[in-house]
DNA sequence: TTGAATATGCTAATATTTTAGCATATCATT
DNA sequence: AATGATATGCTAAAATATTAGCATATTCAA
């Protein structure tokens, strides 16, 4: 399945995506009160449809209502994201990436440890050809 | 102004900010070359017209063509879309982030050592209250 | 067990996006 | 200065996305 964020998704289709992912799973309701400028419950059901016949979403019955779930992982969905905005804001560099992240001050000194930590962790365990 | 990720914008219209993002400006020759399933040269302009309307563009001339720039910055728009995309797939958590970031087994140990740096600094320089 | 609340199935109208085309201006080269 | 190439200005058609509404089924509690 193709990334969702370089499917030809409308703005809508884009949003609740992002409501799914965020949530893991979400019933009609659950992606309406998340949906910012919320259109009708037919609306919304509708968008879920077709976003179903797209491919990128599956439902299961749960008691009366239908649970949505992403048809593509959250993990290799969340890769996919990140890459685009390090390619699209910050030149395809990892580095700068990671300084945007820790540049927002509220990163806690025990973060930064255990960000240091895995660093580490990736020298070692991990060595690039 | 608003970010353009959770600005309602079209499809296309998200589409040619991000290739202005990541070329710093573009003419309409750029965009369309950038542009998946390129529609034709007035269908660029159109947006591009759109794009400045809504504020999000401005362009200035150069010699006999318009080179369009983003009116948000893109460091800024960069942090609102890194934001995003952490919120959405990595449970807020900068960590988790960082994690796959690096996962991502292209990082040279190089990199590794300069995002070693990146976080002592983060620690001595700006330690968050 | 019946009724209110809350689902979905389906269809069709409306709004927006996406697209192309023609007229006109500008630039660079010969 | 003429001409071909390449811009923009503007308008309108076509495609798609967004929305709502009615009919019907299911659940849950009184």
């Amino acid at each position: 399945m193709e990334d969702y964020r370089t499917a030809k998704l409308s703005r809508r289709e884009r949003q609740i995506m992002d409501i799914i992912y965020q949530h893991g799973q979400a019933s009609v309701a659950d992606v309406l009160e998340n949906l910012p400028d919320a259109p009708s419950y037919s609306t919304v059901r509708a968008l879920l449809r077709i976003l179903e016949e797209k491919g990128h979403l599956t439902h299961q019955k749960d008691g009366p209502r239908y649970i949505y779930r992403p048809t593509q992982p959250r993990h290799q969905a969340g890769q996919s994201a990140l890459k685009q905005v390090v390619q699209t804001f910050f030149d395809k560099s990892i580095e700068r990436t990671v300084a945007a992240l820790v540049a927002d001050a509220e990163v806690s000194e025990e973060e930064l440890d255990r960000l240091s930590q895995l660093i580490e962790q990736a020298k070692k365990g991990d060595p690039p050809s």
